[in-house]
DNA sequence: GTTGCCAGCATACGAAGGTTTAGGTCCTCC
DNA sequence: GGAGGACCTAAACCTTCGTATGCTGGCAAC
């Protein structure tokens, strides 16, 4: 008795804007205005529906009264978080204060609109929200095969990859872990190979977007 | 106990903020407040005359009073945004709105404070500031010593430095020179040398914080 | 027990990288 | 006009890279 949408659960193909809000005329008013441009729009009447669905798989963003049953906005963007779901969050309140909204803004919400709001001002949220939130796709899904070529190393390919992208020569690397230069040499091709590396510069590129290299 | 005057612009030692408020009472309790927890404050009573001074050498902060003469804080952080001049603000208002307040953190504000604040609101929300500024201003030496570097480059060293981070061979960078693979390695030397890059990877990481690749 | 994968090493050789020495032209600045 | 710098090239020489071939051994799965 949730979802309630112009659009089939789950099978969104565009866009699409998550709705949770308690109130039912709003969710539809909302879906409405977002239908009206173009958005697909999926609604939820609580949190807890809302985890129970699955995210679409295209660019999407929500759209999340503060005051919600059971659980308040601030709290399920912080949940959302740990979750380690980061879709990008646009707030309306009828009755915020400027804490509220200062600490939605800093937990890295979209923006925060006070109800009554422009239709105007909610568009021009969530076609920002949305925006941030392709970009977000994008640039995990080229992270992602990267760290599933990663994966496939072995423990010394990891090693020799580290070592050879912090600027060591192979002979340097042998040292280092105690092999001989040519066994360096055998790990540097695979990784290379596994990595669909075409040049030690992408590989370096690579060990970077990876995080290889950073203390933690 | 310790009595800590104000300190005059430009004579910072330490971590500083910098305090703009009409309000003389109010800029001079928050100087206190700054002092009395080892930090040093400089203060002005608008926003031509923090312009007109030298902002301190040290990691500072800004601490802003939305409604300035002349001047609106928030305008006045566009305008110093525009000027290049990236240090972190920390808004306080007697009236202000949800909107003023999103409008800030969109912006880039550190926090936004409606008076009366706590002070250890006030002092947790500088600290953060100042961590923050600390951080850019570490990165951003780092970053200037590398620029220097790069800017003793020829032009003909720029392309070799361009080609070969991107993953090119001598020879490959020769072809789309146009030149002989020997200049190209006269070239490459001299670039490692004036970048002070003790290998490729090293080269390779300096050309990614020059943004050397990125489409512009 | 055979197959497959990981790890390691040796020899060998061609390709690529890097430096030195030694030229040369062109241009600018004093 | 000469000094200096950017730019280009060559020959020579050494190092490093990368790969192939061949072989050993450990280990887990089928």
């Amino acid at each position: 008795m949730n979802q309630k949408s112009r659009t089939k659960a789950g099978e969104a193909q565009g866009p699409t804007v998550i709705i949770v809000d308690d109130d039912d005329d709003m969710r539809g008013a909302l879906a409405n205005l977002f239908n009206s441009v173009g958005l697909e729009a999926v609604v939820f009447g609580s949190a807890q529906e809302l985890l129970a669905a699955k995210f679409p798989e295209t660019p999407s963003c929500l759209v999340l009264d503060i005051r919600l049953p059971g659980i308040s906005g601030l709290e399920f963007q912080g949940q959302l978080a740990k979750l380690g779901i980061d879709v990008p969050i646009v707030f309306m309140t009828g009755h915020g204060d400027i804490p509220m909204s200062v600490r939605a803004m800093k937990a890295g919400a979209v923006d925060f609109l006070s109800k009554p709001f422009r239709d105007q001002d909610m568009l021009d949220a969530v076609a920002t929200a949305i925006e941030r939130d392709r970009t977000r796709r994008t640039s995990m899904q080229s992270v992602q095969a990267l760290r599933d070529n990663y994966q496939s190393l072995t423990a010394r390919e990891v090693e020799v990859m580290r070592y050879v992208t912090k600027g060591l020569l192979n002979k340097q690397v042998a040292g280092e872990m105690g092999l001989a230069e040519i066994t360096v040499k055998i790990h540097r091709g695979n990784v290379m190979r596994k990595m669909v590396a075409r040049s030690l510069a992408d590989l370096v590129r690579m060990a970077e977007t990876l995080g290889m290299h950073q203390s933690a």
